[in-house]
DNA sequence: TTATTGTTTGTCAACGTTGTCATCCCACTC
DNA sequence: GAGTGGGATGACAACGTTGACAAACAATAA
C-alpha cells in the first residue's frame, strides 16, 4: 500500500508537507500544493485510516447492534435513520447483526469495543424489553425500538398505546359501536399497549368494552414475518351473536389475512367490515382492495431520533415514545 | 483507554508479556499468565484494533456497498448470507448504504478504502446492471444482483430466465392452455429475461405465444414497494374474448393485487384463476389465500456464493445464474 | 564445576499518521 | 549590511501493537 512517504518522495517533499496537503493546512505554497495533488492522485494515495485512529485517538465509528433488524423486512428504516444521522456528523455505522446468538452477541460487542466506536445503537426489530450487556455501560449508548427494566440507558420505543387508541378512535367517528380487536400474543409489549389505547378509546368514547370482541390472531412471539393466523379469531367473532361492524387487527400481516377470511362469510372489507391496523407495511398496505388504513410505525424517526440524542451529549435515560403516523386509506371506511 | 502498557504496569511485566497473553503465546509461564490475565479483566483492557492493524496490515473488514439492499424488504438476505459466510472466516462487514446518491457514492468508497477493506461486495436491490467506478479494481470485488457491461467484475445474480420457465412450466403442468404474463417494466433486467423463460416454456409445451396475453402491470422502474398497478393490465386481460385461464404475475405485489381485481370479475385465484408469481416476499406470499405459489429470489445464496467467491481467490470474472427455488402453495392449483 | 540446552522474559523497531517545535529562506526595515 | 518578521518546510516523537532478536534464568549433562 502507498503511504505519504511515498508521495513524500515521489513529489520531491518531506511527508510532513504531504500531510499538509491531505489536511489542508493553509501554510503550504501554492506550487507545492499543486505538485503534491499530481503525486497524489498519481499514485493514488489514501491516508490509512488506521494511522489517523492511532495517532487521532477517535474512531468516528458508532456501532449499530441489531438483532434482525436489517433481515426483517419490519426495521430497515431504523437503521436508515439512525445513518442518516450520523453522516450528518460525519460518523459511520458499523452494523452488526447477532442473530439472537448470545455468543455471537458477545463477539460483536467485543469487536466493536475494540474497534474503540465512539457510541452505540442497540435496536430490536420489535418493541420489547431486552437485557443490556454491562460492556455497554463503557460507552454512550442507546436503546431503539426496545427498553432495558432497568432503566439505565435512554430508550427510544414507538407509542404503541397511543397507536392503539388513534386505530380504535378512527373507527369511532365513524360511528361504529361494536369495534373488536385482534391482538397479538399478549406475552409482547406493543399487545398489552395497544389494547390499553383500544380501551381507553372505547372508555373515552362511553362504549362497553366487550372481552368477546378481543381475540388473539397470532399465537408465538410476535412480529416474525408468516407466524401469524388469524382463522380461528375470525371464527370467533363471526360465532358472535352480535357481530362487530370494524376491527382493529394486530398488524398488516393479520389484517391482510382478514381481507380473505371475510370473504368466506360474505363480508368484504370496506362494504360490512372496517378495518384498521398497525405498521403499514409497505409491501402490504398500499397493495390490499381498499387500502390499508394503518398506524404507521415510527422506525426512521426512532432512528433519527437516538442518534440526534448521541451527537446531543445529554445523559437523560428516560424511555421516549415516539409517535406513530395514522396512514388513512380506505379500509377504515364503509362505502354505501 | 487503558492500553497494553498499563496492563503491564498492573501486573508487573513488560508490555511484550502482556501481548503474548492476549494472542495465546504459549510461551508465557503459567504463574505469569493468569496475573496477567487477572490485570486485563481488572483494567478492562481491549486490544486497540487500529494499532493492531498498522501493526499487521490488514483490516479483517470487508466493504458492502448497496444502493437499498437494506432498506428494501426484498434483498436484505443477500446482506445475512454474506455476513454469515464473512464471519465463518473471521471476517467483518462494513456496510454502507448509498442511496442512489452519487456524491454520496464516492464518499463511501473512499472511506472504505481509506480503511483498507481487503474485499469489496457491491449489491443492488433489484437485478440490474451497474456502472463500476474504477477504485474497485484496487481490491478484489464482486457484484451481487447487479452485473458489469464490461464484465470486468464476477457477479452472481439470480437466473430469471429459467425462473420464468419455471413459473410458466407449473401452470402447463396443470394443462393450462392460455396463460397470460403480467410483466413488469421492460426496462428492467428481470422482466426481458422472465419473459424469455415465459415463452420458452410455451413453445417447449407447443403452445402458441399470444401476444394479447402479456401485459404490463407496472410503469416505472420497478421494484420499488408500492410501485406497480396491476389494475389496467387485468382489465386488459379480460377484456380479451378467450380470457387466459392462468396468469404469471411479475412479482408478489402485483399478484396481491390480482387478487382483489379478478374478484371484481367474479374470479377467485384458485378457482376460475390459477397464478404463480416471483419474489417469495414473506410478507405477501404465505398471508394471501390461497397461498401464492411463487419462485423463491435466491437472496442469501447470492451472498453467500459471493463472499464464498472471494475468499476462494479465484478470479474468474464470469456472471454466476445462481437458481431460484420454486415455493409451490396453491395458487397455481385450481380447486373442483 | 562448567557447558549446554530450553524456557521465559524483555528490548527495540516499525507500521502511517499528525502535533510540536525548530529551521530555513526571503523580503523588508533601519 | 545587519536585524527582524513571517511564511514555508522539515525533524522528531508519539499513538498501541507485534515480529525479530537478545538476554536472563533454570535445569540438565559432562
Amino acid at each position: 500500500m502507498v503511504s505519504i512517504k511515498d508521495v513524500a518522495t515521489h513529489a520531491g517533499t518531506s511527508f510532513k508537507t504531504v500531510s499538509r496537503v491531505v489536511n489542508n493546512d493553509p501554510a503550504v505554497r501554492e506550487e507545492t500544493r499543486v505538485r503534491v495533488q499530481q503525486s497524489i492522485e498519481a499514485l493514488n494515495y489514501r491516508p490509512n485510516s488506521a494511522a489517523r485512529m492511532m495517532r487521532n485517538q477517535k474512531s468516528g465509528v458508532i456501532g449499530f447492534i441489531s438483532d434482525e433488524v436489517v433481515t426483517q423486512p419490519y426495521a430497515g428504516d431504523i437503521l436508515l435513520g439512525a445513518q442518516q444521522v450520523a453522516s450528518e456528523h460525519d460518523k459511520i455505522l458499523m452494523v452488526v447483526n447477532i442473530e439472537h446468538n448470545r455468543r455471537r452477541r458477545q463477539q460483536s460487542l467485543d469487536m466493536l469495543l475494540e474497534r474503540r466506536v465512539e457510541a452505540l445503537v442497540l435496536a430490536s426489530y420489535f418493541h420489547r424489553e431486552v437485557e443490556v450487556p454491562p460492556e455497554l455501560s463503557s460507552v454512550p449508548s442507546v436503546l431503539v425500538n426496545c427498553f432495558d427494566s432497568q432503566a439505565s440507558l435512554a430508550a427510544f420505543v414507538p407509542d404503541d398505546e397511543q397507536a392503539g387508541f388513534d386505530a380504535t378512535q378512527l373507527l369511532v367517528d365513524q360511528g361504529h359501536k361494536r369495534i373488536a380487536l385482534i391482538s397479538l400474543d399478549p406475552a409482547i409489549v406493543a399487545a398489552q399497549l395497544r389494547l390499553a389505547g383500544y380501551r381507553r378509546a372505547l372508555l373515552q368514547a362511553g362504549l362497553p368494552f366487550d372481552a368477546a370482541l378481543v381475540v388473539q390472531g397470532e399465537e408465538e412471539l410476535g412480529m416474525t414475518p408468516g407466524n401469524c393466523n388469524a382463522e380461528t379469531a375470525v371464527a370467533n367473532l363471526m360465532a358472535l351473536e352480535s357481530r362487530p361492524t370494524a376491527i382493529v387487527c394486530g398488524k398488516d400481516e393479520i389484517a391482510m389475512q382478514v381481507y380473505f377470511l371475510l370473504l368466506r362469510y360474505g363480508i368484504r372489507v370496506g362494504h360490512e367490515m372496517a378495518l384498521t391496523s398497525f405498521d403499514n407495511q409497505r409491501l402490504i398496505a398500499p397493495n390490499l382492495s381498499p387500502g390499508l388504513t394503518t398506524m404507521a410505525l415510527p422506525h426512521l424517526e426512532m432512528g433519527r431520533a437516538a442518534l440526534r440524542y448521541l451527537f446531543s451529549a445529554e445523559a437523560d435515560n428516560s424511555t421516549r415514545l415516539i409517535p406513530f403516523s395514522v396512514i388513512a386509506r380506505e379500509s377504515h371506511l364503509l362505502k354505501a
